[in-house]
DNA sequence: CTATACTTTGCAATGTTTTGCAAGATATTT
DNA sequence: AAATATCTTGCAAAACATTGCAAAGTATAG
């Protein structure tokens, strides 16, 4: 293959996903890395990719990942991710919090992530060893999920390990609302699909909520907040049996 | 064999599969490796071909990524978009210049647009009349799209207008080819389930093919280039019924 | 037809580019 | 701070390019 060649299936690549780690254009195109190091030098000089530590990236690229940087969604995030084990069947919703939990994920992780939303489902799909399954239907324009009946069909045939719910209310008396009542209808069936029930909520979520119950506090499994797990505030979901981190 | 004759060999050569090793020149010609590449130099300087070290690269073919191609899928896209009907329900699959088209859609259309693929949905999703369905399975690292048998399943109970091929090899002799398995399988599917099938491809992608068979010239209702229309090129498939634009 | 000048071709010697490897330096992740 | 992963650098083997040259072929003028 000539290097001319080589070029331009590394620019095709990069225009098409905005970004390309070096192993992957190593096998993809059956040459040795740094041959391919020395390709993304040579295309970065000529200012037509940008080069990055592990590959390149798109010269125009702005990643949503500066957007949200909101750091207790980090922190929640963060604790999220030592659920994860290797071979699980993960469920996850959409939200700026699984969002981030969908960014730091180890890259050695290797397991199988079902997912309804675009957002989540692309961030996934950058991480190599994670098989990324998209629950089919018609996309909301707001939250960019697939929601009604072909989701929520698919979600029968499924009994996966542990589900993360994003974005959310909590509290002790009215359970977990939302305000979309197809998003309802989708977590409620995440939820009957998974072993465990792990909710992702930043303080500012929890002691209120919204015309619509998704499941009462009893069905959760783990609580995650950026708090701490000792604050008094959580006595009361600890007493109905749930895991707070 | 004159050295006129070689010329007009390598060129043809160059035109059918873009490139050309030095070494391959030499045993299909029957002389030196020399004399190929004074050949070479010489049609080089006449600006026919490019030179490279090893062999020859078609002269649009690196300047292909960067702004030739781009403009062409910009022009490509623009023809398609005459295409699209309000009330339509539109099957289209992944690829750069279905990405193009789905950012240029007018903002008064009205129709339904169905995709396997990520980017594609994406795009879509930013335009507001337009309703997005997803079709759910597992995704492909490399090119961002559901494949597999419940994309399929989910196609066979669909019947739409119109269906967007992008990325895809053609020419008269192999019909519409891929080379991607899966992806074929989508691919005659969507055909299975549309009235019209249109093929986006840039000139590159004409005279060449690749492993696997999509269909034959005939299942195309138009074919879209960068083209005129009028170009010798698409005499052949004007006589099999492909509209040209 | 013949001699001369010119072109083309292959060969060989020498120079250049490309590529993969290995060792040590940096960066990133845990 | 330790463990990985990635990067840099120098190097050697292989592939490729260049140059000069000689043999063979072609053209042209006398």
């Amino acid at each position: 293959m000539l290097k001319e060649e080589r070029h331009s299936a590394i620019l095709n690549e990069i225009r098409l996903h905005n970004r390309v780690l070096l192993t992957d254009l190593s096998n993809l195109l059956m040459v040795s890395e740094d041959t391919v190091r020395r390709d993304l030098k040579e295309l970065d000089k000529q200012g037509l990719i940008k080069k990055v530590h592990g590959g390149a990236i798109s010269t125009g690229y702005h990643s949503h990942d500066q957007i949200y940087a909101h750091d207790s969604k980090v922190t929640i995030a963060r604790k999220a991710i030592n659920l994860l084990k290797s071979g699980q069947v993960i469920l996850i919703t959409g939200g700026t919090t699984n969002y981030e939990l969908a960014r730091m994920i180890p890259k050695k992780l290797n397991a199988t992530f079902i997912t309804p939303s675009l957002s989540t489902a692309m961030q996934l799909l950058s991480h190599r060893n994670i098989e990324v399954i998209f629950l089919g239907g018609k996309l909301s324009n707001e939250g960019k999920i697939a929601l009604g009946g072909s989701v929520i069909n698919a979600l029968t045939e499924i009994k996966a390990d542990i589900c993360f719910l994003g974005t959310g209310y909590l509290d002790t008396q009215h359970g977990l609302t939302e305000f979309d009542w197809e998003v309802v209808q989708i977590k409620k069936a995440m939820i009957k699909s998974s072993t465990k029930v792990v909710s992702l909520a930043i303080s500012e979520k929890l002691d209120s909520f919204q015309r619509y119950r998704v499941c009462d506090i009893q069905h959760i499994t783990t609580l995650i907040t950026e708090l701490d797990k000792n604050d008094e505030k959580f006595t009361p979901y600890k007493q109905m049996g749930v895991e707070i981190l």
